[in-house]
DNA sequence: TTGCTATATGAGTATCTGTTCATATATTCA
DNA sequence: TGAATATATGAACAGATACTCATATAGCAA
């Protein structure tokens, strides 16, 4: 039912009705500010970038980013939670690589925005 | 084999190199996880999909989602210091509207790695 | 078995973040 | 001028989060 609106002011409200149409249902919403979560920290920034070249090890990652063995594996449970990366293992080493193209693809785009910077008029 | 390393256990100190010689700098790697940040949230998340669809003053965006005008405020300077929004104004409203489409980009690759959730074998 | 290595995990903690509240600023109109 | 409206901003606080530390688990080899 309709929860009334608490005192909320609205001045388009053909504005809001529209965008409420359109909206991403919770889930979703929940979901993707999960995933961009992943992209929202320096050492996951890192890890993604690093494992976009080629697949790692745990401690091959901590020493690239010069933080603990520890810190990187609590880092790779999130990625692998949101089925960002995936391991295999050989003996005793975890081989951790990216999932699919989308990490690069998110990147790219990022990066593209980044550089645009200084807009001389565009 | 394994090399000390300012006390870092590296088992391929090849990857380590190759890794570091293509790593972003710092200041990008700051800057892009800014960025990702912009989307990390549920709130601004809802209101860069709102834009994506028309532009919006913050009272109807404070309607929309449901929460305090103030709080709509605070997250547009964000997006707007990440240069994700501009504005424009109309009297005393304050149209906000997406800068550019890397938004929506940057939307539409998440979305498709969401929805590919459960791989039935890629 | 025992010992060693590589990684995972739970708890604790300091820092970060998103909100509300109170107040300030900017624009319009009487 | 002064009131009303729309938005911005600073402080403060609750909740989230990324790290460290200690410990646990898994595989390998003697």
């Amino acid at each position: 039912m309709d929860k009334e609106l608490c005192g909320c002011r609205v001045i388009h409200q053909d504005k809001v009705d529209s965008a409420r149409i359109k909206e991403l249902d919770p889930d979703e919403i929940e979901e993707l500010s999960q995933l961009f979560k992943a992209f929202a920290d320096g050492s996951r920034l890192r890890i993604l970038q690093a494992l976009a070249i080629q697949e790692m090890c745990v401690c091959d990652l901590a020493a690239l980013l010069e933080i603990s063995e520890s810190a990187v594996s609590h880092q790779l449970r999130f990625l692998r939670n949101l089925k960002l990366v995936a391991n295999r293992r050989e003996g005793t080493i975890l081989y951790y690589r990216l999932r699919d193209q989308h990490v690069t693809a998110l990147l790219a785009v990022a990066l593209e925005h980044l550089r645009e910077g200084q807009p001389a008029i565009v």
